[in-house]
DNA sequence: GATGAATGAGCCTTCATTCAT
DNA sequence: GATGAATGAAGGCTCATTCAT
């Protein structure tokens, strides 16, 4: 719950709370009860309670639980994007730096803490039963997708590699989501900070495996 | 429901046998439920319409809906150990060899079928809110874990390659999850069949990329 | 609740019951709670209590408490429809014998009890907001009303009388429905046997005035 | 809307005006909300947005939902009582005329508006829930009925018809409800224009038939 | 006076589970 | 063994009411 406000304690101050921060409270809240009960238990009651404000507030402000959810994902989703493209847009940079960039930033802070993740999986989980949350995520993922295939297309060419670019994109991407499932299964036995770390030792492997003129080794 | 075994028709069969049938019917119902309606959504009538059967029959064979889910995760839990073991089961081959076997095995036909990943992204999904379902798969898998390091490890040493062995291995383990993963996110734009092509071919990329003198270009 | 089963005190003798039987004593019941209550304040907890049976049932054999509702007019409507039936099939009777059955029978015990009175102006207060209750209903009051008009027509022709023929069937029937209302809103002051006695009164002074060849002075 | 009385311009208009116009907003906000959803859709934020108000302000002014809704029947039983006594009240008029202009009078446009007369209706229906709707209309109908009965026998007796004063009375003010209730359930067929003109010739018709002496053929 | 965010009780509905047949 | 009517707890949603602004 990092986002969450700040609720400060004079009685009734929340009465307040304009409606985006009251949403994006109820938001946090949601991706709090995801990480710890997962999607199938989780209720509008435990949303409510984990952000200190009566059941009825969902409704007011998602009109219902479902929209509740999908908003919840938008906002994962558009988190995501954003930390990828700042990550990206550094003037000057090499493709192989935003490469690098790319499969890296995934594991900063901002988007990998473990409430974050675990809600993420949450929603891999239900996407088929909910076909509108692949929607949610399917346009930006595409983007980010074409932007790495023509990344490794780039420094194959430019190395003069002997590799098959669609096989190498698709094993870098899959990577990175088992990455991010890894890390919820071995959640209970190690760290987040030390699976982060690990997640970045293996990407760098990885690329110097794959692109060893562009990422020497360390 | 291609697992479900018909019912035999030889007369007087065991009683015992008779109850696995059933057990195994409703499985195959919960799997195909899974698949099509996701974790949450699932509900125990759904899973005795889609075995043809009646609601009450579930708590008669498995105690509880819980009790059948735990069941079910557990049948694809041995199924894909089985799938394994007989895999690397070869006499007489190499350690890149059952290294290959092992990774291109999850992509055989008899634990690669849609509905049956789909079941199993669902059981992730929910692994979080249920622990149990983590400790259902974590025995095999830290088996199957072990020795996909341990051949790493031989082969590394053994072709003198300069690669992080544990980094190599989560690397690895990563992207099959991960391609497993990418497969329902494109089931509607591909067909398994071809998913299972372009994984394997990711797989072989990755290989001779990590070890090109065990695995040399195809 | 005069249809209402005969509930045998034997413990869970009601687990036997028919479909049929238990939708029919639903209905009595919401009937009953229709008219104590009215329609607004009516919940579904009422009803299963009046029946003696848990909450969950009504979505069991009506789908929700809109589909109770709509079958419960519906029953009313089809009881009244039989009664009048049976009211004008008489053989060898004639046209002012049949209009007198049909204006009289409205007053039978069958379907003017107090609850169902009450019932059905619920039903009528609600039938702006809900077009389907009056939709149910419609189909048989037009047969009903073109046989009154006919009747009407018939015994103008054939009295002779300077009567405009749709202007007293209008009159006729509203007063029916009038005679109807009266009877709730003076329920606490008269009984209903009264009030029977006194509609019926009411409907042979009016039947003389307009058609005194056919309706002579009783 | 059609009776809502314009917020006055007038410079520093009295408190206790604005007041009562802000009421009677609302009560005509009210109706028009009961006609087009029934009694039991209604809500208090239904009302307010048909008044162009929020929803905090009914408990302002009518101190609850109950409260709100007591005071429109109110309204709707004043209106129809002043209504009939400005019909009533010509100097020098005979008890024929009188008793012409109390039934004719009801489908007069100020009384006999479709808005209107659903809400009346709605009334009715959730009259037997709560017994104070009943209670609001009763007296001045007591009075009204009294004033019927007592024309009837007056020109029973004058014109030496052989009826039955009260079975007539009764007739009579059961076909004035009926041809109201008429109007609601023939609506979307017919216009309330029609139905109005429809009513007076029944009205017409039946005084005629009880009373020939005094309302001749016209 | 007026607003509208917030509350919380009450309701409809779903659904796992039971059990008489 | 199997069925399916019945139960009842639990959850999502609605909405009258409150109250800080």
């Amino acid at each position: 719950m990092t986002t969450a406000t700040l609720e400060t304690h004079a009685p009734h101050a929340s009465r307040k709370a304009s409606k985006d921060v009251r949403r994006l409270q109820l938001i946090d809240a949601t991706i709090s009860v995801l990480a710890r009960k997962g999607y199938a238990a989780l209720t509008v009651a435990d949303v409510a309670k984990a952000a200190g404000l009566s059941a009825g507030i969902i409704n007011f402000h998602f009109d219902s639980k479902d929209g509740l959810l999908a908003e919840c994902l938008q906002h994962l989703t558009n988190e995501f994007y954003r930390n990828w493209k700042a990550n990206i847009e550094r003037p000057g940079a090499t493709t192989a730096e935003r490469l690098r960039a790319t499969l890296l930033g995934d594991f900063d802070d901002a988007v990998f803490s473990p409430d974050k993740l675990r809600a993420w999986i949450a929603f891999w989980g239900e996407s088929q039963g909910r076909p509108v949350y692949e929607e949610i995520s399917a346009a930006k993922d595409v983007e980010r997708s074409r932007a790495v295939e023509a990344a490794c297309a780039e420094l194959i060419a430019d190395g003069g590699y002997a590799l098959d670019s669609a096989a190498i994109t698709r094993a870098l991407e899959a990577m990175l989501d088992g990455l991010w499932l890894d890390v919820v299964s071995t959640s209970t036995r190690r760290s987040h900070i030390e699976s982060a770390a690990n997640a970045r030792q293996s990407i760098k492997a990885v690329l110097h495996s794959f692109f060893p003129k562009h990422f020497p080794q360390t």
